[in-house]
DNA sequence: TGGCGGCCTGTTAACGTCAACAGGTACAGT
DNA sequence: ACTGTACCTGTTGACGTTAACAGGCCGCCA
């Protein structure tokens, strides 16, 4: 199945090469090849006539050309799957901005929806892409039984162990602990939660360490409200516990789903904090203004793509096959929506 | 398995390669481009062979090869700022999606600061990346001066004309007037507004248009808040509004600044929309679920997007140098944040 | 004097692909 | 039989770059 071939089109002149710039320097193709690239051993008097010529016509290398001789792209592929998360994004930002950093070019490669096939045609694609290392992006219970083509080197972001690849992340288990230690410090009987998607492995983890931190306190552990991360689910959420009385501290997966519960919240009337403390989970620019500030756990996404690309280039450039795993530490931000129970007398 | 080269190879092996298939289904390199290519005349048996010579080898064509042979890249440059803005989130996964259907990669170029510096940087490296056009996705003022490679084909989004390229965008003076009006025919006898930067040219159409509708209608213009997109901005503008009984109405750049703003109307007791009715710009996921759920003016970014990738794509095969502009209409979302002034007394 | 090691530059041969051309074969129409 | 046309396949060369090699020059040391 190839895709229509566009083919027949004049080929398009792309600008100067380097044999051009050679033939106005009066050198070689070589000694250009080596200005270029800043090798050693080049004259400085010649060095300046190889530049002054690919100022002239504005030479630029190309980079198909250098590839292919080189067998290296300068370039990481990133696998991502809804854009528009808040995760997502700032994760990828971060990776951006790092890759770039580094001289690295980034072919973003989307996953057009959450079928398993989506994700194997993302992949099966990415054998042709022109790139030297992979970053995945994309929660991993989708991945089960997708093969990465094998020689590539893969990190895997935002997602758990199991995998035989380099993993960055922020360290989920910590953060949900910290929020409801957090909610049981303040006196609270027990903490309610509100999930996310259970095909996320993020998700998967904050429920886990939710219930684990419930039960190392001998604390009772409420039913589950299930969510997917949409403020939509929580609204949801919020409407279920608003009417009953004995909800007095909520732990959402996620800060727009702590937004929904808010809203719901207030429509049923109960007060946050003073019937209900709720906390959240990323802290998002909004969190700071939400009604009320909400108190929720700063992940360093910034981090985590670094982190993320540093591994990945190590990987390319050492040829080795790392398996290690860097969780980057989230620390709880306390705001304004979350308070000491009231003593509704026992 | 082991690929027989004596050399020390300092070049990883990539994979196989077309001659590679070609040895094993015994046919020149020439056939296995064609089956590759889906051209005609290739024999029903031997286009078997070849694919199956193929699947054995798990060849996947060499896209620098390829590209160095044609002279395209297949690939398209996004050159972005701020990838975590709500908008700017939003037309990249369309991007993204329109493009990877179209059989095109993307080329992610992040704008690493604000500064002019870092622009030009980021069109500088362009020359060198290897793509067959771009799209430019930040806000056209800091362009200014700023020059794109020549015979590169553009296309320019979410920003205004006085550029010499296609322009695709939401219609963002429609946008504001339809705001204002709503705003209007309820009854207000004016309307405020919180503005976007300085710098950007959607924030500025949305500034005038609601200016001139105003105008239109024969209604005072109030001085306009300064804001900058942050929800923190709003919430000074909230501040600044609320103890101001005259404010029955006010229109916010966008709905981050209106949830910066709500929250102040909040704190201050002023209810919304009892007594101040509040539009937003954007409609981003959550305003449905702000308190109360928000008034606002839905984009589609999904369609900006695809329309940037088509009218790139149609530039880059006709070789010629269109300039049309394609706003796409924007509608009115109208919830719960918005309602008739109560009379007070004239 | 010869030899050696740092500098500087050029030549050659690929990297993998595909356009252009150059054959072929088969079968229809004349 | 001859020509034409549709079908199928192989050979050649070039896209722009760089690794590997092959010199050249110069000065220094033995």
């Amino acid at each position: 199945m190839a895709t229509d071939s566009t083919a027949g089109a004049p080929v398009p002149r792309r600008g100067a090469s380097q044999a051009d710039v050679a033939r106005i320097a009066g050198v070689s193709g070589q000694t250009v090849s080596r200005v270029a690239n800043g090798a050693r051993y080049v004259d400085a008097a010649t060095r300046e006539r190889v530049l002054s010529a690919m100022r002239e016509v504005g030479y630029r290398p190309n980079r198909a050309a250098r590839a292919l001789r080189s067998g290296r792209f300068q370039s990481i592929g990133v696998i991502a799957f809804e854009l528009s998360s808040v995760g997502t994004t700032h994760t990828l930002d971060a990776i951006a901005a790092a890759a770039t950093q580094t001289g690295y070019a980034i072919n973003l490669l989307p996953v057009l929806d959450a079928t398993q096939d989506a994700v194997r045609a993302a992949f099966d694609q990415l054998g042709e892409q022109a790139v030297d290392g992979i970053i995945i992006l994309v929660e991993t219970h989708r991945l089960d039984g997708v093969a990465v083509p094998e020689g590539l080197p893969v990190v895997v972001v935002d997602s758990s162990a199991e995998y035989d690849y380099p993993i960055v992340d922020n360290d989920q288990a910590l953060g949900a602990r910290l929020a409801t230690e957090h909610l049981l410090d303040l006196g609270h009987e027990t903490v309610w939660h509100v999930a996310g998607p259970e095909l996320s492995y993020s998700a998967r983890r904050r429920w886990t360490s939710w219930q684990q931190t419930l039960e190392a306190h001998g604390r009772p552990v409420p039913p589950v409200l299930p969510g997917d991360w949409s403020t939509g689910a929580g609204y949801e959420a919020g409407l279920r516990l608003a009417d009953n009385e004995e909800v007095t501290a909520v732990f959402t997966a996620n800060d727009q789903m702590a937004l929904g519960l808010l809203r719901a919240l207030h429509e049923r009337g109960r007060r946050v904090p003073d019937d209900v403390s709720v906390v959240g989970f990323d802290d998002m620019e909004e969190a700071a203004y939400f009604w009320p500030p909400l108190t929720t756990v700063h992940q360093s996404f910034d981090e985590v793509g670094r982190g993320a690309v540093d591994a990945l280039i190590r990987e390319i450039q050492s040829g080795e096959h790392e398996h290690q795993e860097a969780l980057v530490r989230p620390r709880l931000v306390v705001r304004a929506s979350t308070a000491p129970p009231r003593r509704t007398t026992a």
